[in-house]
DNA sequence: CGAGGTGTTGAGTCATTTCAAGTAGAGTGG
DNA sequence: CCACTCTACTTGAAATGACTCAACACCTCG
């Protein structure tokens, strides 16, 4: 992980070799940057969308809303993250895409992703990879939402955002939590109401320590047997993963 | 879709041409066929998944199931479904996987896709488009877990699974829907109980007709705009897609 | 210092669950 | 072919977790 690495190149090394090539190919994605402030909507859902967009810094959320103003967050995106891939399939944008702090973001076109497609087979697997292991955090929440209590959905998230972050920072003394509780709650089904009673009661019992925009969480470990959290990032198997770029030997 | 044409490919060329290359790879993915009576478990969450499965016949859902016994379901999967994608990336399966009717699947190892990415780039962009749009149906039901009432929690499932089985079958009459009040209640949140409530009323409202294992919406559309239902099937955008299977060329 | 946004807390309400009993239907064996 | 059994579904009454509404506290930022 070198000075000169994206937060892209980054996280994805941690789970595969990435050829000098592959590298090549994810720098071109991060060619571009623009800078959104604090809650800014960066696009609507319905808006066509041309680009998507690498996090290089900041927090931001996608969300949709139904037409009475019940909200529902989607994702939850942090730097290094690839914002817009579900997208790809439409003419246009699923979801709303705001910012929690101020943001940097590298959009690049659709069309960029044929480049790698053609050319690096084994990066096209991990992105693949990579796409299915935020689906299975998706599933994970799915759950979460369906089958779990208000105080078991907030520390599933909780954890889950922990395990991302983990990502690319260091998570044991606390992290950066930007996060408002309506969104919190837009996220789990459930009110800024009954977030802020959860929150408040596992400080009380001294479970977690907040701070502004700030969040330590004392002993994930026993929390997460106590929510049954499973950790999606641990490890890829890219066992099936093509050997070699064929474009590259 | 002629006689010979497998369910995949039926369904895969509604959205994109195959040519006669990506044809073969798809056909190699459905060589073998398994039968499995119904209610049977083919896998289950935590156990090793070498293969993934392409449905060639009948119904079945993935779910997990939290220790206390409380269980989400995850995904119904339809003839023309691919069963394991986002397992690819783990070393184990995340959900088990139980028939509802009896059916045929197609294994494959995990490692025939490397021909595909190697081979076919194009193809490899219509699965990964696919999957995006399996994706985006997710994004939509965990918003109706997450922000809907019951009522029209019933009512998006509904129109979800009518509207997959419309890639395959005539719904216009009605279509089968083996699928227990249990697991549907399981796959949206809610008890058997409060779905046998649900659909009792709408069949005295006229909204629908039920007969053994058959279902019958009989105004999709105004159901559709009553509870924002979102087509998702209708049309991709393939604009992004590398133009030609470069091996092929 | 004031203002607006964000979080907290309490009281009352409501949708859905839980519990329980009963009905209907499909499949099985005599 | 009928009785039996098991499962799925239905229906009602009571319990409850989360919501709504509302007031207030806190903090940040201008």
């Amino acid at each position: 992980m070198s000075d000169s690495a994206s937060c892209l190149v980054a996280k994805l090394s941690n789970f595969a070799e990435l050829t000098e090539e592959d590298q090549r190919l994810l720098a071109k994605l991060e060619k571009d940057t623009r800078s959104y402030p604090t809650n800014h909507s960066v696009f609507r859902g319905g808006e066509s969308v041309e680009h998507l967009y690498v996090v290089k810094r900041g927090w931001l959320f996608s969300s949709a809303t139904l037409e009475d103003g019940r909200r529902q967050v989607m994702a939850i995106h942090n730097p290094g993250d690839i914002i817009g891939l579900p997208h790809l399939p439409f003419r246009s944008s699923l979801h709303d895409l705001n910012t929690c702090t101020p943001v940097e973001l590298c959009p690049f076109p659709k069309d960029s992703l044929d480049t790698i497609l053609v050319r690096s087979p084994r990066l096209t697997a991990l992105l693949f990879a990579f796409s299915m292991v935020e689906q299975a955090v998706l599933f994970d929440r799915l759950q979460a939402i369906g089958r779990m209590r208000a105080r078991e959905r907030v520390c599933h998230l909780l954890l889950a955002l922990r395990s991302r972050l983990r990502l690319t920072n260091d998570v044991e003394k606390g992290f950066s939590m930007p996060l408002k509780q309506a969104v919190i709650g837009d996220a789990l089904g459930l009110t800024n109401v009954s977030v802020s009673r959860v929150m408040t009661s596992l400080e009380q019992e001294g479970v977690l320590t907040r701070g502004a925009s700030w969040l330590w969480i004392h002993s994930p470990d026993e929390l997460s047997e106590h929510v049954e959290f499973e950790e999606r990032f641990a490890h890829l198997d890219t066992s099936w993963f093509p050997k070699e770029s064929s474009a590259s030997t």
